[in-house]
Order: structure tokens, then C-alpha cells, then sequence
DNA sequence: GCAAGCACAGGAAACGCTTTCCACGAAACC
DNA sequence: GGTTTCGTGGAAAGCGTTTCCTGTGCTTGC
């Protein structure tokens, strides 16, 4: 029999161990810890007397030990790009919901796009020993998740990532969503579309760019070079990326972005400038944002869902982690966008339709398709 | 000499343990394990060879065992209100970036303002054994965090909380920067502030409101009643309680929020009424979030430093959980406040001076003191 | 030259838990 | 009735690490 030690070095007042919980049920270690783990060979009887005693002694498992043993420590990594970017903090909100809903822990990290950053913040993930990891940078230099990549982590990349059997891919559609935003401005009679992509190093910024320029070919409509300023997916970036259009002399009459923190910048360049929006110019977000309709005005915009994308990301991490998932083969993951209008958009200037509209006090305001 | 086992449950390919470090080395694992510990006497030559093997095989220390046998998990809890609303993020990104620069790990948890929530956040916090706890909601009810007092965890709240040993309080001087606020738009002219607080079973919330009350009644100005609806610091209730100051059918010259959320939902609220800020009425913020900068006008505000907040919390709980912290005795830490002002506050509508300023097309822009 | 002292390395126990293995008794089969 | 089978509980062996204690081989002092 070996002394219960009242003073281990973790060991807080109030916190019990499975042995005390044993004691207490007048069981041994192993049937609490069948009853806790609900393995059904167990007297009802009992585990109802130890649920009882767990209840009493206030036991909670130990999750490192529990860890440790097993090799699944039940977290799972999610690496942004920028915590303070308001589109991330509502994704992590929907991850961390939903991985919690499943027993898992969420360990967060954000890159800040910094190399450096996002080595540590990898190592920091292989040392807890995370079930998998979701990578939401849209866009990571592949070789710093080598590691991850070598030691087979279940891995969840945004838009691409390596063909490997323990990586899975959430696969945005863009093409849809900028679509309808191109076709909802040329409707309301623009043809001079400005587009301010994001760090074109990111694969999801090439791949918004690039759906927008087929999409206005697509209706016969060019795009000078000059009109695709590049921004950073920052308010600071949109608003100088504007400031280089307004200093073209000429503007676009409309003028799209690569997500809705530059939009904000846009908006905010040409309140600056004492340009009106949506009367003299228009302005199309992406990604809908939960802070887009509280921008004056209201911003439309492509929306992409939170809620879709952190949901496919619990989802595919599980179908890599547990073996018996049913999805456990599914390699891709499609992501639907589309179009939100709200009132930043409207007639160009110096249309009949515009002046219609200004009269009447507000644009046009409703959902597309 | 025990055979190694290679497919113990929790291995992965490429993760080595300290064995095989001890193995590659040719020493035992006690002298990998004083090696990575820089324990002073451990021979420089071999503590040389072991770095080379540690480096060879790719070892990182497995965190849970580590956590398991010292009893200190290296895992800080921050339990914040909502992680959506953008003061939070902010906060999350500094109380990060200094914790794992002290070599901690984070977990974060918001409470949505749900007891269910936030109860089964402390029980994970305790699972996953943190060691201390950083309760930034402005305010909790007390009785569910009890069982973190029970146990004697090293805890930070903001304003108020148990007077205990093993608690220490961030007390933020809202009465310093909320005057400053009060007498920027006194000596504009404005007698008659209105003030939209957050809700009232916040602790900060009331403090903020009755540090607006006192300045003003340092002034000898009175507030009706009807001019300090309640919000419930989300952009929603900023908009509810601005739209029912406009339903008042007078309309006080200038509105004080008790965040910034609010402010920007009464910035929206008085743009969907055609009302012009600050020509007609002056909007001030509490908070100075990033985006407060890049709202249309940009949004005179209070600053409360996210980093002064995040520094004091992750040192207070330094302070109780590494027992010879310089600071160990300090119960109270002081966070102060300021204002920052912008353009969304002027002269009062129809005084000279907002005449003169309309003309020149922009308000006053400095900071004050 | 020998005992004492000292550095330093290695063996082993412990952290809290899961899991496997074994023993025990009861039920079922021949 | 004896043997096989099954279900059940208890004991013990780890999981990867730290830490205490022991032991070795050296240096030092008398």
C-alpha cells in the first residue's frame, strides 16, 4: 500500500485524483476509470456508485496524464494569419465552438506573416502534441509546415496544399461569388471596375484576382493594368491603394476589393477625399465580415461564411485524426461564396438611374439570386 | 537495456523521445534530460554531445510529460467576453505574444455572456490544469469562478475581485480619461451629453457610467435620466440606444459611449436618420480599438492600451504563480486611460464656432494633454 | 598512501492515467 | 460432476519526463 501524497508538486486543494474517486466508490483504479471511459462491461450498479463518488470528490481527469498515455492529447492547432484582422476572431470563434462541441481543445497562433512567427508557433504545436492542425492562412509558405507535413499530422490547408493522404483541402469558390459581384456592377451599367487585390504572394488573393479579371472578360470588359492596385488585405493598405487611384486622375466608377478590411480603407481614402459613396463611385467587398454592414454605408460584398469554412475545418481535421470517420476519404472540402447587397453599390455617375436614385434618398438594396 | 518500442501509441514518424536522444548521445536520459535543462553540472563536452543528438534526431520535449511530473502545466487561461467584438482580439494578440515570450502556452475562452459557457470553460482550464487564469471579462459573477478561488490558482480580473491571496486586481482609472473626455466636449461648448453604458451588470460598465456622472457633476452639469439608455456594448445596442435618444425628439448635442462598439453603432444609427456627425451631434468612444481610426468621421474616443492591460495581466499572474516574481506582493496594478481625439466631436450644432469649422471642413484634431 | 571529499553520471521512482494481463468465481456445456 | 467459457475486478506495466539517490572515479589533504 503506498502513502497518499497530500503535497505532490501540481497538486491543488481540492483537486482529486481517480484514486481518491476509487477510495471513496470502494473500487479499484481501473473500474473508475472504465466507468469514467463508459466501457460497457462495467455493473451498472458500480459505475452508478462511482459517478456518484465523482460527483462528491469533484474529480476531473487529468488530461495530461490522459494524453500521455493515449498519444492523443485532444488538441487541435489553429494557425491565422492576423487574430486582429476581424474576419479571423469570427472564424476562430466557430472553430473553437464546434471543436469543443467534439472534446477537442483549440491551440491558436497567428502568423503576422511572420517566418519566424510561425516556426515557433509549429514547434510550440509538435511539443503539445496537437491531433491535428488547421492551417487558415489562405496561403502559407509550404515549407514551414514541413514538419507538420513529415511527421503526418492531419493537416487542413485553405485552397491548396500538398497531395498528401493525411492533408485535406477547404476549397473556396471564389469564381461564384465574384461572379455575381462583377455581374451585379455591370448590370447597374459600370464597365470601369477597379480591383485592389490582396498580397499577391497569397494563393487566395492570385485566385480572387484572377476570378475577377474572368469575370469581366467574360463580359467583354478590360481592365487596364493601372485599375488592379495591390493592396494587403489591411485598412491601411486599401486606403493607399485607393490613394493611387484617385491620383490617376480618373476614376473607376466602381471599384472592387479583396476582402472588407479593404473595402473599409477604400471607404475610409474616399470620405478623405470628399468622395461620396455609393453616389460617385461604388465599392464591393469580400467576405462579409460581420463589421460590413455597420460600414456607412453598408457595405455589399461577397459573403464567405465563418461558419462554412470553420465547419468543414473541424470536420476534415476529424476525418484525418479518427480512423472511422465517415468522410475519412474525402480529400476536398468546397466552400461556397456569394454576393450580399447592401449600399455601397449603385448606379454609376452621371447615369439617369443614378440621379433617379439620389433623389430617392437610397440605392438599390436587396440579395442576389 | 529495454528495447524501444516504435509504435507505442502516440508516436509519430520522426518524433523522437528523450531516449533515443540519450541513445544517439550515448548517455542517459537523466543527463539529455539536465542538458536540456541547462542544469550547471552537467559537463560542458558531453552537455555539447548532447545537443548535437537533440539536434540529429529532432527531438522537442513533450510538453505533457513534462507538465505531468513538475505539476506546472506552462498553459495560461484568458477568458475573455466575446472574441468577436474587436477589442478583444487585441487583447488576445498581446496577452499572447507576451505570454509565450515567458515561455507559456494560452488558451483563450470566451464567455459569450453564458454561465453554461463559462462554466465549462473553468472546468477545461482546470482539465487541462492551467497555471493560471486571467479573467478579462469586465466583470464575472463571482461564484462562477469559484472553483478557481477554491483551488488557489493564481488569478487576474479586471476592476474588482476576491480579496485573496492568490488574486490580483488590474484596476483601470476609467475616471482619469472619461474626464478628460467630458471636459473636451464642455469647453467645446456642450451642456447637454448624453451617455449610452454597457450593460449595467458589468462592473467596468458601471464604473464607466458613474466616472461620466461625477465629471459631469464636477461641471455642474445635470443628466436627465432618459439620456443614459443602456446598451450592451455590441454595435446592435449602440444602435437601439442611439435610435431611442432620437425618438427623445430633442436630441443632446453630444453622445459618450461606453466602448467603442457602441459608438459605432450610433454612428450607424445616425447616418440611417440622415444625420451629420460631428456637425450635428458629437459621438465619443471608450476603448480607441484599431478600427476607431477608420470609422467615417474617425472617432474621438478613450484610450485604454490593450497592451497596458495584456502586460499588467500576464506579469500579475507571473507574479502569483512563479513564487520569487519582484512583483509577488503587489495586489493592485494600475492601467490608465486618455483621450484620443478625432474627428467625430465639435462645437455644438448652431454655434458660431461649428459655422466657422463647417466653412473649413474639418473639426478640431489633437490630443488632449 | 590512504581516507575523505567531490563532481558528475546513471538508475530508478514518481507524476496520473489507461490498458493489458491475470485470477477468480459463476454459468454453461458435455 | 468436471471442464470450458465468460464476465468481472484487481494488480501491474507503461506513457515521457524530472528528480532524488546512489555509485563511480577522480582529486585533495594529511
Amino acid at each position: 500500500m503506498s502513502t497518499p501524497r497530500s503535497s505532490a508538486p501540481g497538486r491543488r486543494p481540492g483537486a482529486a485524483s481517480i484514486r481518491d474517486v476509487a477510495h471513496r466508490a470502494g473500487v479499484s483504479i481501473a473500474t473508475v476509470s472504465r466507468a469514467v471511459n463508459r466501457i460497457p462491461t462495467v455493473d451498472p450498479e458500480l459505475a452508478e456508485r462511482v459517478w456518484r463518488a465523482i460527483e462528491e470528490v469533484g474529480y476531473l481527469p487529468n488530461t495530461q496524464a490522459r494524453a500521455l498515455v493515449s498519444g492523443r492529447s485532444r488538441i487541435l492547432g489553429l494557425i491565422v494569419s492576423e487574430i486582429t484582422n476581424p474576419f479571423f476572431p469570427e472564424l476562430v470563434q466557430e472553430f473553437d465552438n464546434l471543436a469543443v462541441a467534439q472534446g477537442y481543445e483549440v491551440l491558436i497562433g497567428s502568423t503576422n506573416y511572420s517566418p519566424e512567427r510561425t516556426e515557433a508557433l509549429i514547434r510550440r504545436m509538435l511539443q503539445r502534441n496537437v491531433d491535428g492542425v488547421a492551417v487558415m492562412t489562405f496561403g502559407i509558405e509550404e515549407d514551414l509546415v514541413q514538419k507538420l507535413v513529415e511527421r503526418e499530422f492531419p493537416l487542413v490547408f485553405v485552397d491548396a496544399g500538398p497531395d498528401l493522404p493525411n492533408i485535406r483541402v477547404l476549397k473556396v469558390n471564389y469564381a461564384e461569388g465574384i461572379r455575381q459581384a462583377v455581374q451585379h456592377l455591370a448590370a447597374l451599367g459600370h464597365r470601369n471596375i477597379a480591383f485592389i487585390s490582396g498580397p499577391l504572394r497569397l494563393r487566395s488573393a492570385t485566385a480572387r484576382r484572377d476570378a475577377f479579371l474572368r469575370s469581366m472578360a467574360e463580359l467583354g470588359l478590360a481592365v487596364p493594368v493601372e485599375h488592379l492596385p495591390e493592396g494587403d488585405h489591411t485598412m491601411e493598405g486599401g486606403m493607399g491603394a485607393m490613394e493611387k487611384l484617385i491620383d490617376l486622375g480618373v476614376l473607376p466608377t466602381a471599384v472592387m476589393c479583396s476582402n472588407d478590411m479593404t473595402a473599409i480603407g477604400v471607404l475610409h481614402a474616399l470620405y478623405r477625399t470628399t468622395h461620396t459613396v455609393p453616389q460617385e463611385i461604388s465599392v464591393v467587398g469580400f467576405d462579409d465580415i460581420h463589421l460590413a454592414q455597420f460600414m456607412l454605408p453598408p457595405l455589399t460584398t461577397v459573403q464567405m461564411s465563418c461558419k462554412d469554412l470553420a465547419t468543414a475545418a473541424v470536420e476534415a481535421l476529424r476525418a484525418g485524426i479518427e480512423q472511422d470517420h465517415p468522410k475519412a476519404a474525402r480529400k476536398e472540402w468546397p466552400i461556397p461564396t456569394s454576393l450580399v447587397v447592401r449600399q455601397s453599390s449603385t448606379y454609376p455617375r452621371g447615369t439617369l438611374p443614378a440621379l433617379v436614385e439620389l433623389a430617392a434618398g437610397n440605392g438599390p438594396s436587396q440579395r442576389v439570386k
